[in-house]
DNA sequence: TACTACAACGAAAACGTTTTCGTGTTGAAA
DNA sequence: TTTCAACACGAAAACGTTTTCGTTGTAGTA
């Protein structure tokens, strides 16, 4: 096991000042050709790599970026890693991942860990917890120390810093819009309760859709989901009381939880309901059958959270601030859920 | 934005020197009560925190562990990273998520950049490229070095390191043995090529399984896909072709495919043909018919993965060295994919 | 008084870099 | 011969810690 190699033990190989070597590895005119090369040859065999830490503390900048997540066993988020990874790699940023499992503590902890050094900027998507506290000093704290942030999908109004979200309003609209053109008149929602962001805007999509077709929103149809847990019982005892449709689901779990249901009470999908969730994932697609959903581009609200995220960065502080809102639009992917256009 | 406070701008501030301030933090006798409490009154105010990098550098740890894997998007690796991160948070240290997307060189890289000084140590699974390719000098480089290493679900024998499986021969065995209780008498397989270790190790199960049954391998009932790409069409082709009435897949998306094929033949799962597959993803869960699979618990890898370098990492340096290999077992999730046992 | 002992603190090195600012050696111009 | 660039290199500071080893000042002892 031998011990990395540094400058200072090059110096002392070769017998010249660690101030040598250090510039004659890049490349500086100040040293002789002759030294030059014989130092840059040095380095190359025995395979010289300068350490990251001496470089942080050197230049105060640690070129990786965190990303807190309320979940990682989810494939949303995962596709947004996937997506801040890609383009932090290519910018040369490395990316530490911690999870917050949805924990108001473990977030503000997580934030402290990573805000003493180890990164210089922030990705976030808020814990639930955090959301339905409303206690948001650790970001304020954050921002105040100089570290960018960039929130995502699920963010709050009253902290300035950069934003990737995707138009949760329009999507639910296009999706209850959908249902409504392919004849449907009794359009459930299930959502998810209100101080989820996201449950909220999408269930405003949904009311903005059906009020643009003359149909009232008959607050009966609204099922708001409050724990995971639970949720399969409560959808199927929702369902079993109504007479509908169509369903719109705000995520995967539920607009499945719905399609067992129907099936269950032997109606046939999409021949008697039509059901359309939201997150395109796996099991959106291989589901049978098959899931109509919006879908939100995770690779792409990452890519752009690291962009701007890493934009900010590299910003030389004389720029004045500004903070950007960046809206992923959605997609409406059709598939064997939904009866067919006319 | 105020600037992060330091421990010399403290020692200024109280006009201490820099020492003092350092061992009054950290409780020393050396320091006489009445300044430590105003020391450490005035740091708890400001809310003073170390800085990471610089304890990184004076302590040459990171106390952060890096995790390089094949694929985020895959529900197996985010289960593992969840594993790792949580005992990893219990012990104080940090998760580096690297992704790999399966190419050698990408791999390479990772460890290289991860290796200067941002990590103290490695939980890996190998990219399938690298398994191909058989070369693995990156990972003895880095052991070399003196950087701990684990290895996880895609080993190879000839490094020495610690290393994480699940016994991928008993669960084929286990997958195909319930087959063959539930009556099956062909049972078909689709593998994935030989040089990725699992889908070999699987196949020596489903082996073992059938001649312990007296039953004789016809590979004939063998399916081994390449590319995940076409496996579909692969599926599809190859299930026309065969008749059988028991299917053992390594993974979920053949298992899925499988299922889908068998339908669209207008045979029924299960009354018609059984299908088991393998890793107990959401998808298996949710689908219709949920599927029966030999579960391999990613949590516990991480887990075990986590504690096995941890502790290395924390050893002193006099203990000899001694590389284990822990096996987690399987389970087998029985569902709607298959006949009820007689 | 002269010494010792201890309490309380500071200086400096070290971790591995980069960079600024010398400094000594050349060769050529005056 | 002197003077002065240009050249090639080294010393040292800085990033923020911890820790070893002084260095004071004071009190106690003989």
């Amino acid at each position: 096991m031998k011990p990395k190699l540094t400058l200072k033990k090059i110096a002392k190989e070769l017998d010249v000042s660690i101030s040598t070597v250090s510039k004659a590895l890049r490349d500086s005119p100040e040293i002789g050709e002759e030294t030059r090369e014989k130092i840059k040859a040095f380095a190359k065999h025995y395979n010289y790599k300068p350490n990251n830490i001496a470089l942080s503390l050197k230049n105060r900048k640690t070129k990786t970026i965190g990303i807190i997540i309320p979940e990682i066993v989810h494939h949303f988020f995962t596709t947004v890693i996937s997506g801040v990874e890609k383009v932090a790699n290519e910018m040369g940023y490395n990316v530490l991942v911690c999870l917050s499992d949805n924990s108001f503590d473990k977030e503000v902890l997580n934030m402290e860990m990573l805000a003493n050094g180890s990164t210089d900027g922030f990705i976030l998507s808020l814990a639930k917890e955090t959301m339905q506290k409303g206690d948001y000093h650790h970001l304020i704290e954050a921002i105040n120390q100089g570290m960018p942030l960039v929130l995502f999908d699920r963010v709050v109004e009253d902290i300035s810093c950069d934003k990737v979200i995707i138009d949760d309003v329009t999507g639910g609209k296009k999706a209850v819009q959908y249902l409504v053109d392919i004849g449907c008149k009794k359009i459930a929602l299930i959502s998810t309760v209100d101080y989820v962001s996201v449950g909220k805007l999408r269930t405003k999509g949904y009311k903005d859709a059906l009020e643009e077709n003359g149909i009232s929103v008959n607050e009966d149809l609204i099922l708001k989901i409050e724990e995971m847990e639970d949720s399969e019982a409560e959808i199927e005892q929702f369902l079993k009381e109504k007479d509908v449709d169509g369903v719109f689901a705000v995520n995967e779990h539920f607009a499945i939880s719905a399609i067992k249901t129907i099936q269950e009470q032997g109606k046939k999908v999409p021949d008697d309901v039509s059901v359309i969730g939201f997150t395109d994932g796996e099991l959106s697609k291989r589901f049978i059958p098959s899931l109509t959903t919006v879908s939100q581009h995770g690779m792409r609200i990452g890519e752009e959270s690291a962009r701007l995220l890493i934009e900010k960065l590299e910003r030389t502080p004389s720029e004045e601030e500004y903070y950007k809102t960046i809206i992923v639009e959605t997609g409406l992917v059709t598939r064997n859920s939904t009866k067919s256009k006319k």
